[in-house]
DNA sequence: CTTTGCTCTTGAATGACATACAAGAAAACC
DNA sequence: GGTTTTCTTGTATGTCATTCAAGAGCAAAG
């Protein structure tokens, strides 16, 4: 009883390594040029194989970003340890930074949506999943339910705000500044 | 004196006619389709031309949907004056009623900002005008032009979160009554 | 009336792109 | 060692935005 399952694990650990280095490079391509400007030829060339090789790992382009998506996620996750304790001004601020990177795939992510059904499923299943984190959040600082969930989301628009459009540090900072004590009445 | 400008302002009067006819159908396939959606084949099927014809009024597909954009800013403008003395909550969900068919295309400009130096222009023009507005109402409604600045960023952000974002009416409304409220204090 | 020049349209092509298909190489399994 | 399964590739397809050079229609100039 152990080869069959043993030997089928170890299949599926490779094609995680080999996934993962797939996923690594798109990342870094899609990060510097663009989801638009990364064309799947030019992912297989820098990984020195054929084009179509991409196409074995995932369906198509839109599955990739979602892998490079989720890679992304999962390395934030484990920097999410170090803000937990801290107030909400300074959690918002940390989501920005740690998002900055992404900037464009933000945009990308939205653009795609209404075309693509595996980003539109991504997207829906991040926003349940932040907007229950900042809502628990919100909870703990004594805020009921119902308003926190709607912080949550006015929190959500303005993170998303401030990626997508350009500004100086202390419009941020004001911006911040304005929303936490709005939100949370000393 | 007269002939030379008459003729020429005659063949000018045709060109915006014809641009407009071109920018009516644009608007309504980028509306249904998609900006991606929409090829600029099928626009000119639409139209009953050849392709490339479209490339004789506007330099790329870009400039056809930034033509696209103004056409539809222009309608939006005429209806301007039926709100501008209404409170600021009623200004809010009017704007978002005005932009909710255009919300595919709001994404698409976003999306494109990076790659189109036209579209680019366009938005940072457009977020300027928005903003020197909301800023000149909120200023009559007493809040200093810093603050106003600041709150305007804020507003903007919120439509456009809803815009991008599926949400009830109650959600909306939520929101839309606890930022009025938080912004001016009564 | 004819020639010249301008505005507009088109046929045909180009190069990039995401993706499909079927055949082959490599490795795992029996 | 032969068979099946996993992975890779060559080759092709259809779509797309865009280009280019050649033309048609028409106004102005001679």
């Amino acid at each position: 009883m152990g080869e069959g399952p043993l030997a089928k694990n170890k299949r599926d650990i490779d094609l995680k390594v080999k996934q993962d280095e797939l996923e690594s490079t798109a990342s870094r391509l899609f990060l510097s040029l663009g989801y638009d400007g990364t064309s799947m030829n030019r992912i297989a060339r820098e990984l020195g194989v054929a084009p179509n090789t991409l196409y074995w790992y995932y369906a198509s382009k839109d599955e990739l970003l979602v892998g490079v998506l989720n890679r992304q996620m999962s390395q934030t996750l484990v920097r999410l340890p170090t803000i937990v304790d801290k107030p909400l001004k300074e959690k918002m601020a940390w989501a920005l930074r740690e998002f900055e990177q992404s900037r464009e795939l933000v945009a990308t992510v939205h653009a795609r949506l209404e075309q693509s059904e595996v980003i539109r499923e991504w997207h829906d299943q991040f926003h349940r999943f932040v907007e229950a984190a900042v809502i628990h959040t919100l909870q703990a600082d004594g805020v009921a339910r119902e308003r926190a969930a709607m912080l949550a989301t006015v929190g959500t628009f303005l993170v998303e705000g401030l990626l997508a459009h350009p500004h100086s540090e202390s419009q941020r900072e004001a911006i911040l500044q304005w929303f936490t004590e709005s939100a949370l009445p000393a």
